[in-house]
DNA sequence: TATGAATGAGGGTTCATTCAT
DNA sequence: CATGAATGAACCCTCATTCAT
């Protein structure tokens, strides 16, 4: 078990690890970066700078701006998909407002990615095919905690709702940005009206 | 009362005719442009082009890219000022479901305009005071019927109920771009949770 | 002696009178224009403007930029040759020392064209041909004066006294926009130095 | 001590070597361009190809075209102020003809460099700022070195004569560029100008 | 003939991307 | 494989000049 430098087999397992944490220190840049100047105005040269690494290195792991505006789109994805499971399991003997509370605070948490996710889709960032891609787990994602959370629920009415559902928590993300002097009243009137949706969907499918 | 052509004040109205065209047809490739690429990535150029507008005129006529943005987002806050002006003074009368159906017509309307406006809105597009300003008057003209429709409503709950009614509207402008296969469904949708949202707060208002 | 504007033979006389007034406001315009801010750096735009004139009047009279500044440029050099006709026929009778001092205090009459002047020949306004006869004029005037000042001065010495004294001006000029607090000693000095020049031109020659 | 070629320290070596030429061919183009055409008018990507450079390269290096020039007037200088230093030091010894001559010597010396200086100080070239300085450091030692050679100049008077003694040296500069059939003679005549400027104060405040 | 809207070449500058080291 | 200097297309904007009215 030798750790000599010279040890082919092992050489690379540092650089793998140097590697992920490279790519890990890229992404985080890039998050803040795109999120502070939005997609077009962001610079691969300040990401690259901001997060340590050499701008060739940086195109080593990220092919293209765009490349990288997709990974970071998919990690948010990712992180969303997560949310959403880990809701889904926690889902069964919650009532609907909690159900639709959870749903407000998991948007809040993901605060840090949150409008740079939202100024990727919107500005055109990432690939056509990616954001499509974005859009159709999300949705499904939140489908499938409506299903869980509405027995009676049919999946089509649930496809919908997942849509509706979804503008409104980015809504809340909005909401989020506003002067502090209103957000609380905001946040507390957002979270009453995703509430009120969700319970009424109950009780047309469910009563 | 001759029109002869040595007439100097009818000299120069063909001109200033055309200069409303080319005004005008640069506005409309500029939402155009604008909505299709964002701010950023929108190219002066390309306005010009698509207005058939030699490169210099356009500057005559809009000195900056940025006067042109928030000449456009100033023409869009007139239509929806409009649009809400005429919309008070149908309400007396109205039911609440029919005001809220109204609110989303208007942004149906409103089509030709809208994701470019939200572009230049949530983008750097346009100076940050014109963006202030327009927020302003929407979530004035909007809490204004609002009172209007539920005559018991608090001023201050009438100015939280506009931001998130705002931000449900830009929903509606959202959905109304998605595959024609789920729109209607969608719009169906938004247009129930509009209502649900109106008629709940006049209950609690005025029950 | 009818002065009715149908009388086509003195119809165009006003014109005329008219076209010249705006020749002069266009060149005193320019004279301006040019002065603060360089050749470059001027705008036909603001000439036409400045001087009251439509900008296509403009280039009626002057077809091209480079044709403003080399008829600005002919006009200084007839001032010039003006003031050096005039100092010429005062010579006789003049100490040489009030012939330097008339030489700087004709250029800082001129002071009102004098930099704009020197910014057109150094910068690179007017055509070369057009700065090469100006050269040649002013270089002729002087050194006509030098021969009339000091009988005895031998031509070539004259045209090559000439030149450096028409530089000793051109600092004159220069000084003349020092600050004013060492402005006076500095012109004094200044002054000195010319008289020194051409008396010990007038020894040389003279004794 | 090996050189191999994964030594970091050489291995940066070669890049700023490299740099070092590209500056340097740069601002040698610089110089050309800006002599030949002034401020103005010297366009940044004329310099880029006169000097083998990509534009964006030159970029790199000056990040403005004001930049540019200003780097290039302070190294126009630092050749003054070294000709000066090492003239201050041959001063001792030198009779007042011989230092008069030595001005005028320095002044040919600089010639690559010097009617672009001229350009640059009297167009907008260069920051306000940097020229003042200019100034300021050439007057300085220049009546340092007049100080050094007429051992009872008042310092005031020093700086009075260090202004139009620089004058004098820059119409030297113009006169080296006459055509050469009266080159000689001219440079001769201001040579003799110089010396008796300098001489002749000698005697005010020597004698 | 006078006017000024229209034109478009060209200028300074930026930044995604490449490639020699 | 890492590095960062080098590249050049493309952007926003200006202004001399033209020409339809």
């Amino acid at each position: 078990m030798s750790t000599s430098s010279t040890d082919p087999a092992r050489a690379t397992e540092p650089k793998r690890e140097r590697g992920r944490l490279r790519v890990a220190a890229i992404m985080t840049a890039g998050v803040e970066v795109f999120s502070e100047k939005g997609y077009d105005a962001a610079t691969m040269t300040e990401i690259a700078a901001r997060s340590g690494t050499a701008i060739g290195s940086l195109y080593r792991f990220f092919p293209t701006k765009e490349a990288l505006a997709d990974a970071l789109l998919l990690q948010y994805a990712q992180h969303v998909k997560n949310g959403l499971t880990e809701l889904k399991q926690q889902v069964p003997g919650m009532t609907l407002e909690r159900v639709a509370d959870a749903f407000v605070d998991m948007m809040l948490l993901l605060r840090s990615q949150r409008s740079f996710a939202i100024a990727l889709m919107d500005a055109r960032g990432g690939s056509a095919d990616e954001r499509k891609r974005f859009r159709k787990v999300m949705r499904g994602g939140v489908a499938d905690i409506l299903c869980e959370a509405i027995p009676a629920l049919p999946a089509a009415k649930a496809k919908v709702m997942s849509v509706v559902l979804i503008h409104m928590l980015k809504a809340v993300v909005g909401i989020a940005d506003e002067e502090s002097s209103v957000r609380v009243a905001l946040l507390a009137e957002m979270r009453q009206l995703v509430r009120m949706y969700l319970v009424s969907a109950g009780q047309q499918s469910g009563g």
